[in-house]
DNA sequence: GCGAACGTACCG
DNA sequence: CGGTACGTTCGC
């Protein structure tokens, strides 16, 4: 019900008449960069999303192919990786991002003894993959260690995330607020996500001025409640994050049905 | 589990 | 350098 009217909450006198001014840019320009073909609103309200992005996700063979990178045409996904979506307990990319990390983190030192592929397969050398991981990794980790933290891996703060979204995975954190230089992280510590700029409370112009938040701001340095971006409030690693590791399950997460449709239509397009 | 307070990343 | 606001900690 309503769920426009509780998002809005409460209006400062300036907006009483419009209820929540909720303007079709977001608030601030740093936070146009999102390049998401359609809002979050868009998400929200496209009924039972769950069966659309599957059927989105398992689209077409022809459609999954082209939606892979360009530079790993040369690794063919494995014939049976659309089993992957489909595990039911998503352990495939769960188990892919610990094989990863262990690879990441056990692999490099080792690199010596592979004695090395050709100069054009600087990936494994790098990576120091076994050439049973290649297959697999191929499709979905095209990345070297070292990129570990732009592919969505990320050692930081008390804990470590993974997007586990393949190629796109830093479209996709970027899309969830990690900017790209955030996620280059310079400091190694905790970073920063941004606001969506998409969502409802993103798109609110004005503070309440009656949130705690608002009446606390000095000391609470928190935005207006009513302006806290709907992604913010999630945990990093909660349904978001989680899904894409270990299990995919749809359980609405925005963005992540975003990032489904995303993919969808770039291959569509391409 | 929730909210307040604080540290600090990020941006102009 | 100051303001804003995200992430974390702490008290309840």
């Amino acid at each position: 019900m309503s769920t426009a009217v509780d998002i809005a909450g409460p209006s400062s006198p300036d907006q009483a008449h419009s209820s929540a001014k909720i303007p079709n840019e977001p608030l601030r320009p740093s936070l146009k960069r999102s390049n998401h073909p359609y809002s979050l609103s868009h998400y929200i309200s496209t009924p039972s999303p769950a069966v659309d992005v599957k059927s989105l996700i398992e689209s077409s063979p022809d459609q999954q192919r082209a939606a892979q990178p360009v530079h790993a045409k040369s690794r063919r996904a494995p014939s049976s990786w659309p089993d992957m979506w489909e595990s039911p307990s998503g352990l495939h990319l769960a188990h892919a991002a610990e094989l990863l990390m262990r690879a990441g983190l056990l692999g490099v030192k080792g690199e010596g003894e592979g004695g090395g592929s050709g100069p054009d397969e600087e990936e494994e050398d790098s990576t120091g993959c076994g050439p049973e991981f290649q297959p697999f990794l191929g499709a979905w980790f095209p990345f070297s260690p070292a990129l570990f933290p732009l592919a969505g891996f990320q050692m930081g703060g008390s804990h470590w995330r993974s997007s586990a979204v393949g190629a796109e995975g830093m479209e996709g954190l970027v899309a969830e607020g990690y900017s790209p230089g955030s996620l280059a992280g310079g400091s190694g510590g905790r970073r920063k996500r941004k606001r969506c700029g998409e969502c409802v409370p993103c798109r609110r112009q004005t503070n309440c001025e009656q949130c705690s938040s608002c009446r606390n701001r000095k000391r609470g340095h928190q935005i207006c409640k009513y302006r806290k971006c709907e992604e913010l409030k999630r945990k990093p690693g909660g349904a978001g994050f989680e899904s894409r590791v270990s299990g995919f399950d749809l359980r609405g997460s925005d963005f992540t049905l975003g990032l489904a449709q995303e993919r969808s239509n770039r291959a569509l397009e391409g």
